[in-house]
DNA sequence: CTGAAAGCGCTAACAA
DNA sequence: TTGTTAGCGCTTTCAG
């Protein structure tokens, strides 16, 4: 005999107890728990009054089972705490409420070797589909996933060899924006601070800087272009090293906005004045970029909505059965607010 | 006949074509997965064998629908996005990942309302027990975990009621002894900004401040201490309002980190100079402190280490089946970085 | 040490 | 519209 080892805390009654207790079938309890239109309305209001009753809920690994869909959805992000990743998932925290779906939450923390071990395991758990948030080196098992017709969406991935579905925002674009903004302010002398160069995303932006600077016949200075990782201390180190350039620069744009805060931090701390003395634009528009003084300037990346659109997507392929393909950029937006200056030419 | 609607991408092999590829019979392919002593170590090997060829891995549904566990735990949190919630998840994965379970999130938005519901939600996907991080009303659905016998462990939470399992920090203490250390700077006149005061470690930071005060016989100034809610916005306001009075204070503890934050932008904004002019203190210590200029001097949290520990406790509880209680705190300690300065007194 | 077999709680065909 | 029933893939007794 089974069961052995009950599980304890979990509520005992089953669909049994219910079909008993209704005077039905548990057949028919299964149809009302289902919303199965071949119910006598009289019928299921009987079983819903008795299912609540009782507090009857479903066992979820009882249905998954028979069904084959487990109704939870695996995500894989690289590392929480910043409030990139944490907005993102709120996105997609609110898809999968309409969706009636439930999250795995299976975190890497930069080590690359966990990724596709990971998928493995999220394959094996059962899991709908997968999401994954800025994947290293998606090429080890992205072949798998598609040959096992696995539903699965790339956030914020720009890899070259990508056929699969993805979302992502319009890098280029709105570095470009920003960069012309700052031209269209008077500045000519426009520093810029990478992102981790291995990412895509970061590779865009600089493009988008330089495309601005080219189009308005603004000569690309090389001193003015230094590599940083998207953390907050290569803003700042690399502020210092701009700022202490005999030709520096009058306005610094971080590839995003936690670059940015460390340029604030460096700036003011060798007495330069934000903005009278020195523009500052980052990229993300995270929550934090709002509350500092003065309000950061800085490319708004829709970061919710990138959630919310992956989360659709994925949900459409796990009902189709069917991969997408196709990447789909969301447009970013300029959100101006008190960090950079006129500058008189 | 069931599964009609067959899911596409799970891997079809089950126990039974294992146990005819090896010859055994499935119970015996089940003992081997289970690592049952009573298999004759020949045939293990060559089960194990005929297992990794055919890259089986066991349905988990399955497996739970009989043995009445899961593996899988649930993870209660009001947000993402703030580093503190991250840097605890992570002590929870770094545990979860050696005890063999996964990890279920559910976000609630700080919408109260949605605590409750998931609670049942979580009871009914069948997760083994739950970790709820900073609680909002848990009065409303601790009875019911408990008279379940439901496994949980509350992560930060100093409710009054609470008998059940919990892991904090010594938030009495890391007041008292930031509040100590400013004097031994010197520091007399020294403000405080609160965090949320509906949260007890919140209530717990300010009398610490207010009992080390008192032990120094320093006076306690009504006017400088602020009510703020452990967001950047107030920490900068409270500056504000504290540097402009005719009576001003010398040092300046913020509730947490973020609102130290917001204390250094305002007061740079002022032409305060830190830490000559003023000395700034902060509670959390999460890793942006150490990026700042000057680098926050603040109290530690060890909130990885609260991660584990809650996780720990858990997988005790889970395995033995009883809920344990008493309250544990971590302790916490000094970080003594560039953001107070010693005062002539 | 191994095989046989009874279910775990449920979904979905099939009958009626 | 409802009842009946065959499994989903696996763990765990019970025999041997």
């Amino acid at each position: 005999m089974a069961k052995s080892q009950e599980n304890n805390h979990s509520s005992t009654i089953t669909i049994i107890d219910v079909a008993r207790e209704a005077g039905v079938s548990y057949g028919t309890v299964s149809r009302v728990m289902n919303d199965s239109p071949n119910v006598k309305s009289e019928t299921r209001e009987r079983v819903k009054e008795v299912i609540t009753r009782m507090g009857f809920v479903g066992n979820r690994n009882a249905r998954s089972l028979v069904s084959g869909r487990s109704n939870v959805i695996g995500l894989l992000i690289p590392d929480l705490g910043t409030a990139y990743i944490g907005e993102i998932i709120r996105g997609i925290d609110y898809e999968l409420e309409t969706a009636k779906y439930n999250l795995m939450l299976y975190t890497t923390h930069r080590r690359e070797t966990k990724e596709t071990g990971y998928i493995s395991s999220l394959i094996q758990s059962g899991v709908d589909g997968v999401i994954l948030i800025l994947p290293r080196n998606p090429a080890n098992y992205l072949d798998k996933l598609r040959s096992l017709k696995y539903p699965y969406v790339l956030v914020d991935h720009q890899g070259i060899d990508e056929q699969g579905p993805a979302v992502g925002a319009t890098n280029f674009k709105g570095a470009f924006d920003a960069t012309e903004y700052l031209i269209s302010l008077g500045h000519k002398k426009i520093a810029f601070i990478t992102g981790s160069m291995d990412l895509g995303c970061a590779q865009e932006r600089l493009s988008g800087y330089k495309a601005a600077l080219e189009k308005h016949n603004v000569s690309i200075n090389q001193d003015w272009i230094i590599e940083g990782d998207f953390e907050q201390a290569t803003g700042y180190v690399g502020a210092k090293v701009l700022i202490s350039q005999s030709n520096k620069p009058t306005a610094i744009f971080a590839s995003n906005d936690m670059m940015a805060f460390g340029v604030m931090n460096a700036v003011r701390d060798m007495g330069v004045k934000i903005p009278i003395d020195i523009s500052i634009i980052g990229f993300d528009d995270i929550f934090q970029s709002s509350q500092t003084m003065p309000g950061l300037t800085t490319v708004h990346q829709p970061l919710e909505q990138m959630g919310r659109k992956a989360t659709k997507m994925l949900v459409e392929m796990m009902s189709e059965g069917e991969i997408q393909s196709g990447k789909i950029e969301l447009p970013t937006h300029l959100v101006i607010r008190d960090s950079c200056h006129k500058i008189e030419g």
